[in-house]
DNA sequence: GATGAATGAGTATTCATTCAT
DNA sequence: AATGAATGAATACTCATTCAT
């Protein structure tokens, strides 16, 4: 089984390699159980290694974790912006940028857990997250699309709002109707009237239909 | 240092004072650490009794955050509601209850604390803080000043941005910015234009403005 | 509900009424759970009193379940001799003895507990319970039908057997069968055949087939 | 000191040793204190580890119990079977394989305690233990020498004997005298006469005079 | 570097006993 | 005498971290 920090070793020598399959290992006990419990054997276990090789790579669990957030968090964030090098309009950015989002994180629920996770508990990552749509953000208030203070007050509520609609997802099941809701909520946070939220995201979606590999 | 719940017991037995020392004590380390990281020991000592003390009070430590939940959740919803009985417009009530909600909350970190934690780790306690939302969501449906659609995604997304901006002004400071801003925010999820949700906000302050004892 | 030791108090003082509930609410625990297994706190609410009466009249927990011992096995001596002082031949006295004892362990699966309870935890108990078999082995080696080395440790094994045979009494419901085996088993120790055993046990039964109230 | 279940254990890794190391603690305490009062932390104490340590080997309190109390009754069962290969009159079979058993738990007083404790607080031990039993008085039955109804009740009672016997000699001493008259007993149980009871246990004691090493 | 055994501080819970009312 | 609340020592079990091999 090939985890998604195992993919960059390829070639690189057996501590690359014994490191990225501890934080493969990482990830799926997040995913499993939640990033409050994840135990250090649950990880080296599932990782198909002793206990203590852990610390040969990690200073402590701490370490190990904040390293998959931020993994995580950067490809999803890299991805993301890929795939909108050529949409110029702010609105369609955060439409697609949240639904690819949240697509992602349900799609692959390993990293959804993740997500969620460091949005909770990690404030930093949280913030490099949000870095992405708080560049849209700005955009939109040059562009004149968006009636909104600017503020970090603000990042954290959209924020608030991708969480809950992928924890709900991850639940219940992919629905694609719920992402739709979603972004046409933070589209009414940014002043859109609800009729235009509702367009916007119409149309936005049609060029999600395409190209929709995430991993 | 009297607590919350020891205010209730002026009079009553020692079994009822111990109890709610008991109480407040739980309410005091959930503030410092977070429902999770609540230890009976923090609890007991932080009571001033012995540990041993808690068991003669309540079945095992799930109880007691139960109890402390309920008990704040509830007196939070009578208060409100109590400050709401003459107000008829849907949008305004959502308005006062929110602002009243994120006051007390703010006000009282160590409600505040309870508050974030039971709407996070307690879904019976969420389901009836939200209760009281639900029906103002109704009574504007009603009125039709809200274009939703009303079910439990969206209680949670509201929700959400109420924690969010408690959280922060739990850690930032109080600012009666920052609710203005939620509310907005809120009016905005349920369809009223910028314009009109800071309109209506800024109405619904001046009710707000005059009988403001909270605890 | 009156208890065993209750029965004593009527006239008496509130003391004595109070002391003899907590022996029978300690009987009735021994009962439920076993000698090892009963609490304090077990005792006082079977019966109907307050945790901290206990120790107005008993030092500890040992010296209750000594009393509770010491009264039921006198009161079945006592009773089990009263019922036989006209029995002279020792095979006799032996069988009627172990019938009797065996049939009020069983009826009264309170004082049986509390029986093995002794046998098995309170060597003096224990000792002072045999008493009366050992002076009917004795009978039976001055009347020449008993074939034994008399010691301490025939005794035991004797009480063994009448243990086991109450207590798969007590889980598998009352047989004459068991008890009429017992018995026998018992006379074989002693040195009679088998025949003879079985012959001496089947004249009892009639002896004992009479006036049987046992409590 | 060297225990018994570390004899199985040189030439083997660490983890066997420790394992073998908790599992000789846990048999020194239950022969100071009883299976009943056995403490986790006594057994690591006893085996110089950490309290910790024992987890890493067993799962709980009981694994550890089960494993003793199968490990000493599966060697005592295999010791004395072993020995009794070319006998084939069941009446020295009872006696040699009585003499063994006790003569095992008294000469190893731990030995004893587990196999008391085995016979008192675990079923499934007990019935493994006097499987043996079972069959030598099968055999018997088949021979016509033992003249009983064999059933559960039977065996119970004669464990008991057995066990009253081993219990006196780990307190008051080893007597082969006891055990003489403890293999008497039982063969009167099981029909014959005290002259021939006598008898069969003085010419089964030739036999057992010879090879008894017993660990 | 990898291994995996050992460690021990930490945590919830029980219950006999004490003691103020 | 009775009450019943408070006590705290005892105990099973968890898990991050260390370290010898």
């Amino acid at each position: 089984m090939q985890g998604y920090f195992q993919l960059d070793t390829v070639g690189h020598g057996k501590r690359e390699r014994t490191r990225a399959a501890l934080l493969d290992g990482a990830m799926r006990v997040i995913a499993a159980k939640g990033m409050e419990n994840a135990k250090i054997s649950d990880i080296t276990e599932t990782a198909g290694l002793a206990n203590g090789t852990f610390y040969n790579h990690f200073e402590d669990k701490d370490e190990i974790l904040r390293e998959v957030a931020y993994g995580i968090a950067g490809e999803v964030g890299r991805t993301i912006d890929e795939q909108m090098v050529d949409i110029g309009d702010a609105r369609t950015r955060v439409v697609v940028a949240t639904s690819r989002f949240i697509a992602m994180a349900v799609k692959e629920p390993e990293w959804g857990a993740v997500l969620i996770g460091s949005v909770e508990h990690m404030p930093n990552v949280r913030k490099d997250i949000m870095q992405y749509l708080h560049a849209d953000l700005e955009l939109g208030v040059e562009q004149g699309v968006f009636d909104i203070r600017l503020d970090q007050f603000l990042l954290d509520q959209i924020a608030a709002l991708v969480v809950v609609s992928i924890r709900l997802q991850m639940n219940a099941g992919r629905t694609s109707e719920l992402t739709v809701q979603t972004c046409e909520n933070i589209l009414r946070l940014c002043g859109l009237s609800p009729a235009a939220a509702s367009r916007t995201v119409k149309k936005a979606q049609k060029q999600l239909a395409d190209p929709l590999q995430t991993v």
